[in-house]
This record gives structure tokens, C-alpha cells and sequence, in this order.
DNA sequence: CTACAAACACTGCAAACGAC
DNA sequence: GTCGTTTGCAGTGTTTGTAG
């Protein structure tokens, strides 16, 4: 095989993973485990090791990334000599997952396979992605939902793992807004390519917050400490709150705040990459509602004219209406204060 | 390290029941 | 009757134990 990226260190480095956008709404379903492989290479892909394949579309230099049992033994929290029953299921199912690409056209669909090729040899664990979803595992185009690994790993719910990406996505803003019964079924990777529900379960209101809402505020609630859940008074109902038209639940707003932002707790702003204020760009620009640390919003105008000359941008920088956009958000912050 | 199987936990579904 | 809640059951996924 051609561009294999070992695994030259025994840990991930990084606290955090990113998800991009697109990942985090596409319609995928996997398991915990299967949740927990993904994120393992997550962690692990860079967009530099694409650049040769991107450069000269030759598929011998498409990444495949490699991890050790030290690492897996740590990462999926068992011992190496479980690995494999660990292991072995959720990964034969992994390699027939395929990912639903939102499409322009109603009536339209398209699938594709997450992995060309996942292999397990003397406690080696090989992880090759599908070449064409690059721009989607490294999120080509919006934001991403920083996420603390270690959390991540030790839920237990699906369900979990997805509540928890999603308040990830708002980590540095304390309330989100309230998500309708529909937005929340393609969250929790409930519908179709067509927006249906493909588990007619949930079309019952009350199982969906039993089974999917709760347990998953629950779970999070235990592992993460810097999250807290708030009660809501009227109904004592334990992390959110609904929003009705007459008495029929439309839909529910998640009561939570961080104890940290996520801009504060993963470096100090003077440690700040280039490659945080590219995504801080895509992030303000996008329109979506973060609320970012003054620090953030100064490190991002700083490198505005670095990302103007870089030619490797697969956008184009609009320096004017990025540096109006920050002016505003500076403005909000002090009026806040 | 690999293989399999039993025990256990979670998910999806349906049906019964209660509040309005 | 409609919508929300609770409960039981069967199927699936995960964990743990045993053996080669």
C-alpha cells in the first residue's frame, strides 16, 4: 500500500478531535464502538496528508493511517488482549458503512462508503478512508465541532456521542437556540435521504425524549464535568425544555452551559495555529452563532491578510466583509458585559 | 493474538393507559 | 379522539470468560 501514516507516537496528542460540519449533519449511523473508531481517526487525519494525492490525483498516495495496540488499548479502554473481540465486529460492519451526501435536487441521493479498507493485523489496526470523502472528513467548506475525546470515548449511548458533538459544536456559547422535533431526528441520525424518519419509533414524541434525549443528558451529565445541566422549573424536566404549539411538543431547547469554552481550554490565544483562524473565518462567516472570546476575534483579524495571499485556500477571502462582521461581534461582547 | 459463546445492556416496536 | 407516558418483549450490540 502506498502513503501509510504510522502511528510514530503511542498517544493522540491532541485533547480534541474536529468533526466537520458537514460530518456532523450527514446522515450516518454507527454504533458506539464504530462512533469511537471514526473519532480515532479523526484524531488522526491531517489535511497535509492528502496534499500529494490532491496535487497529483494519483490513488497510491491516498493516507492510510495506523495505530498501535498501546494506543488502542488506551483508547477503547480494554485490555490488549480484548482487542480483538473489541474490535473485529464493529470493524467488519464499519467497512460496509456508508455516509448519505445531502444533495441539491429533491428525489436525488447519493451513498458512499466511509472506508476502502480496514484491516487488523498482529494488533495493528489499519484504517483507510474512502479518497472521495476527503473534503468531508477535514471539512472543506464550515466549521467544526471541537470535541474532547476522552469524553467522547467514555459515553456509553449513541445517543450520547451525538448530543455531546453538538454541544461541543457550541461550546464557547452558553444557549442554543431551540431545535425543532425535525432538526432534532436529523441530529440524533434518525432520517432518511428524504427526511423521513427511518425508525417509525420516533415518530412518537415521547419515546424520542425517553429513549434518545434523556439518557443521553443523563450520561453526559455524569462523565463531563464541565458541562452542567440546568432543571427546568416548570416541568423539572433535567436538561431541557420544551417548546409547544397548544399542548403538542414542537420541539425542545437544551439547557446547559459550559464551565470552559472551548477556545479558552484548548490553548492559550497565544498559541493560537494559522489553521484556527482559517476555521475561526469559516466559522464567523458562515453566520453561525458562536460567541467567541475577544482574544479570538483579534487573533482571526490579525492573520486576515496571511489567509488573503494563501493561494492554497480553497475559498475566497473576503477581507471587508470578515473585518465588519468581527467589529460587530466585538461590539456585542462589551454590551454583554 | 485469535476465536467463539454466554451474559448483559440497549434499541426498536407495540400495546395499554392517563390527561386533556 | 389526540397526544404523552409507561411497560414488556424480542432483536442487536457490547462485554466478559474460556480455550486454542
Amino acid at each position: 500500500m502506498g502513503n501509510i501514516i504510522k502511528s510514530n507516537t503511542k498517544i493522540i496528542s491532541s485533547n480534541f478531535f474536529k468533526k466537520s460540519h458537514e460530518l456532523v449533519f450527514s446522515q450516518l449511523s454507527l454504533t458506539p464502538i464504530q462512533h469511537d473508531i471514526f473519532a480515532l481517526f479523526l484524531a488522526r487525519i491531517e489535511k497535509e496528508n492528502w496534499d500529494n494525492y490532491k496535487n497529483n490525483g494519483n490513488l497510491k498516495d491516498v493516507p492510510s493511517y495506523e495505530f498501535n495496540n498501546d494506543l488502542l488499548s488506551d483508547w477503547f479502554q480494554t485490555a490488549k488482549i480484548n482487542l480483538y473481540s473489541t474490535l473485529k465486529k464493529p470493524c467488519q460492519m464499519l467497512a460496509s458503512v456508508s455516509i448519505g451526501i445531502p444533495m441539491e435536487k429533491k428525489g436525488d441521493f447519493q451513498y458512499r462508503p466511509l472506508f476502502s479498507d480496514i484491516t487488523y493485523k498482529g494488533g495493528v489496526l489499519t484504517l483507510t478512508p474512502n479518497y472521495k470523502l476527503v473534503d468531508v472528513f477535514v471539512g472543506a467548506s464550515n466549521g467544526y465541532s471541537l470535541i474532547s475525546h476522552k469524553e467522547f470515548r467514555d459515553l456509553n449511548l449513541e445517543s450520547s456521542k451525538r448530543l455531546y458533538t453538538i454541544l461541543s459544536r457550541w461550546r464557547s456559547f452558553g444557549r442554543l437556540h431551540p431545535f425543532s422535533l425535525t432538526e432534532l431526528h436529523g441530529i440524533f441520525g434518525l432520517l432518511d435521504e428524504r427526511g423521513k424518519l427511518k425508525k417509525k419509533t420516533y415518530e412518537i414524541t415521547a419515546n424520542f425524549i425517553l429513549r434518545i434525549i434523556k439518557p443521553a443528558i443523563k450520561e453526559i451529565s455524569e462523565r463531563d464535568k464541565n458541562i452542567e445541566f440546568l432543571i427546568d422549573s416548570q416541568t423539572g424536566n433535567f436538561g431541557f425544555k420544551y417548546t409547544k404549539e397548544g399542548r403538542k411538543i414542537s420541539g425542545l431547547e437544551f439547557l446547559f452551559s459550559w464551565r470552559t469554552s472551548a477556545t479558552k481550554s484548548v490553548k492559550p490565544s497565544n498559541e493560537f495555529t494559522y489553521f484556527d483562524a482559517v476555521s475561526i473565518y469559516k466559522d464567523i462567516m458562515s453566520g453561525i452563532d458562536i460567541e467567541y472570546t475577544e482574544d479570538t476575534l483579534n487573533y482571526a483579524l490579525k492573520m486576515i491578510g496571511e489567509m488573503m495571499l494563501d493561494k492554497n485556500l480553497d475559498f475566497e477571502v473576503d477581507a471587508g466583509a470578515f473585518i465588519s462582521k468581527v467589529v460587530t461581534l466585538k461590539s456585542n461582547i462589551t454590551i454583554d458585559q
